[in-house]
RNA sequence: GGGGCGGUAGCUCAAUUGGUUAGAGUACCGGACUGUCGAUCCGGUGGUUGCGGGUUCGAGUCCCGUCCGCCUCGCCA
């Protein structure tokens, strides 16, 4: 076999005269008979022209090459020379050619079920399920290629940041026990204890919290996490984090080692130098976008006009505002009238969005979505505009509107205006082009830590108390006093602690989420007293957590990143399958293998597991 | 679990209101061709219209069921 001597993407005119050998996949031919074949080399660095001159070889070989098709593999054996027919300056070897003098076929291909060509037949990639069974074709695509290589990138950069901070690399068990708080898990099943079954992680979190009870500080993982829900375009049940955890540390020692990932991530990965990264409270992100990720990219922000409505007579405006009552800081239970101004919005957005506008905000619940222009002599029109007259003023002031704005108001309580306005405000954006290309178009990246966010919301099925984060964060510094103290039936003080959690928001992407844990096996206890565990119940689950936590456990802290999100946002994609090697489907199968499969019923009884599944009659 | 879009040649798509033998590009096969670079030109093979049932003189097209893919709500501590 011909090995070779350098790859697809190295040749340069430096190298005119040297005898080389290449191999790779036939990524196009261009014959002329028995005279002259022209075939374009490529492998996952480049594409090379390599000829085949009638002249040096007889017609049984010229035959042969004359026959080469896409996607066989080869190799050759041949002269560096400038290229006789001229320069492409398509291809970064475009000033040389390698004339072939031997040459071998390594693998001929099948005819393929279609061609790893980034444009595609008619300019257009094949479906989704035919590249998913063929994987190893799609993956030859230089697109694909080249997100395999920036997931690299990012795994060196990561590992080298932490490193350089002190981080040990400590791989956690991903056969698990099962602590069914958060989200589904999958399970399997063990042979040598009949009747009990392992998880697979959600999350390594208890693990990294003992080791840092262990000592060893500083712990990094970049490891694979498990959660059975349904997938989306930007989330798959198997997924990868950047996983980290820290000693002696409160809130700001995480957030500062944070940032200065994230600084190093975006410069290792497009030059870019991220700018310092502001933070905003919770609460200020619920009231001004309706969200705890806010998109700070553009503005459309949220007004609360509650006190303006109430002056008028609409009553679907009077009678929301009638119900409820307020709280003292998280989860107010009063109606309110919100409203978003959109600048230019009379012209931009037409009858047909704004109708679609009432359709969408019912889709979260609200009850509608209201819509008035401001028209050139400053006036309302359309929709409620009757309702608005005798506020006109004040709603001018409030909201600042100008000739030429639309506004759109919801009017609900206020968990459910506050949604269907941030969801309202994100649809807008991108309905009027609001919205800029992220990173490699140019477009800015904007970074937020939310912060402060509550430690406790009701469940919204069974109304008991469920932790916002996770139930071992940690209440905020200045908080802890408040909550050790608090009467569990104190619906109103519960509410109102405040965590020591901290997201990064990313052009309103959640790409991190963490905190400061619990290390005081007092406050762990009440946590979970509070979250409806008996101690007992507490005891069966985290045992060695709560063990863990009575020898000695230094204060500690964290944080998590979704690694597939910050490679789907360096290589531009809104498609976490095109940033994994071997993805699943929205049902959870791998094509190309057909996972999952059917188990024997050997297999079956050596984990003590029958199996209720009727298979479909007929 | 709910809603939406889609499934026609290996691939990407077309096919009028339900109406003749389901077409095109590309891939593949054969042939021509000595400077191409998405080579070109000529010819050819290729179809259980996802699957099952129904309506109809007649179904790719309409109806019911089902499978698969994608988007989305719920869900994702």
């Amino acid at each position: 076999m011909l090995i070779r001597t350098h790859n697809c993407g190295q040749l340069r005119e430096t190298n005119i005269g040297a005898t080389v050998r290449l191999a790779g996949w036939v990524n196009a031919y261009r014959g002329h008979g028995t005279g002259l074949v022209f075939i374009d080399l490529r492998d996952r660095y480049g594409v090379t022209q390599v000829v085949f001159d009638g002249e040096q070889h007889d017609p049984d070989t010229m035959k042969l090459a004359d026959h080469l098709r896409n996607e066989d593999v080869i190799a050759v054996e041949g002269t560096v020379r400038i290229r006789v027919g001229g320069e492409n300056p398509k291809l970064v070897t475009g000033k040389v050619e390698v004339v072939v003098s031997k040459f071998e076929v390594l693998g001929k291909t099948d005819p393929l079920p279609f061609l790893p060509d980034d444009s595609g037949s008619g300019g257009k990639l094949a479906n989704e399920d035919i590249r998913g069974k063929y994987r190893y074709i799609d993956l030859r695509r230089p697109a694909m290629q080249h997100i395999l290589s920036s997931r690299h990138r990012l795994y060196q950069s990561t590992r080298r940041y932490f490193d350089e901070n002190g981080f040990l690399e400590i791989e956690t068990p991903i056969l698990y026990k099962s602590t069914p708080e958060g989200a589904r898990e999958f399970l399997v099943p063990s042979r040598n204890v009949p009747g009990s079954w392992y998880a697979l992680p959600q999350s390594p979190q208890l693990f990294k919290q003992i080791l840092m009870v262990a000592g060893c500080d500083r712990y990094m993982q970049i490891c694979r996490c498990f959660r059975d829900e349904d997938p989306r375009a930007d989330r798959q049940a198997e997924f990868t984090q950047i996983d980290l955890e820290m000693s002696f540390v409160r809130r700001e020692q995480v957030m500062e080692m944070m940032e200065g990932f994230v600084r190093r991530l975006w410069k290792d990965m497009c030059g870019y130098d991220v700018p310092p990264i502001p933070r905003m409270p919770y609460r200020e992100a619920m009231e001004r976008f309706g969200i705890d990720r806010p998109d700070t990219r553009y503005g459309l922000e949220i007004t609360d006009i509650s006190e303006v409505a109430a002056r008028t007579d609409a009553a679907f405006f009077t009678e929301t505002l009638a119900k409820g009552a307020d709280r003292p800081r998280f989860n107010s239970k009063r109606g309110v009238v919100k409203a978003i101004r959109i600048p230019g919005g009379a012209e931009k957005l037409t009858r047909k969005l704004t109708d679609g506008y009432h359709e969408f905000v019912r889709s979260f619940g609200a009850g509608g979505c209201a819509a008035v222009k401001v028209n050139a002599q400053g006036d309302f029109e359309t929709g409620i505009a009757k309702f608005l007259a005798p506020v006109k003023n004040e709603l001018f002031a409030v909201l600042g509107l100008r000739p030429g704005d639309t506004v759109l108001f919801v009017a609900d309580l206020y968990a459910v205006a506050t949604k269907a306005l941030g969801e309202l405000r994100q649809k807008v954006a991108r309905d009027i082009g609001l919205i800029p290309k992220p990173g490699s178009e140019g477009g800015p990246w904007n970074f937020l830590f939310v912060i402060d966010f509550p430690m406790f919301e009701r469940d919204k099925e069974s109304g008991r108390w469920i932790a916002m984060h996770h139930p071992f964060t940690a209440p905020r510094d200045d908080q802890a006093d408040a909550f050790v103290h608090a009467d569990v039936n104190d619906e109103i003080t519960i509410e109102s602690i405040v965590s020591a959690g901290y997201d990064i928001v990313l052009n309103g992407q959640e790409i991190a989420g963490g905190s400061i844990r619990i290390h005081d096996r007092t406050v762990q206890s009440k946590v979970f007293q509070l979250l409806g565990m008996t101690p007992e119940q507490a005891r069966e689950k985290f045992s060695f957590l709560l063990e863990a936590l009575s020898y000695g456990a230094p204060p500690h802290g964290g944080i998590a990143f979704g690694l597939d999100r910050l490679v789907m946002n360096f290589v531009g994609t809104a498609n976490i399958r095109d940033v994994i090697a071997f993805p699943k489907t929205q049902t959870g199968q791998d094509l190309m293998t057909s996972a999952p499969s059917k188990a024997t019923d050997e297999q079956l009884r050596d984990v003590f597991v029958k199996s209720t599944h009727e298979p479909p009659r007929g």
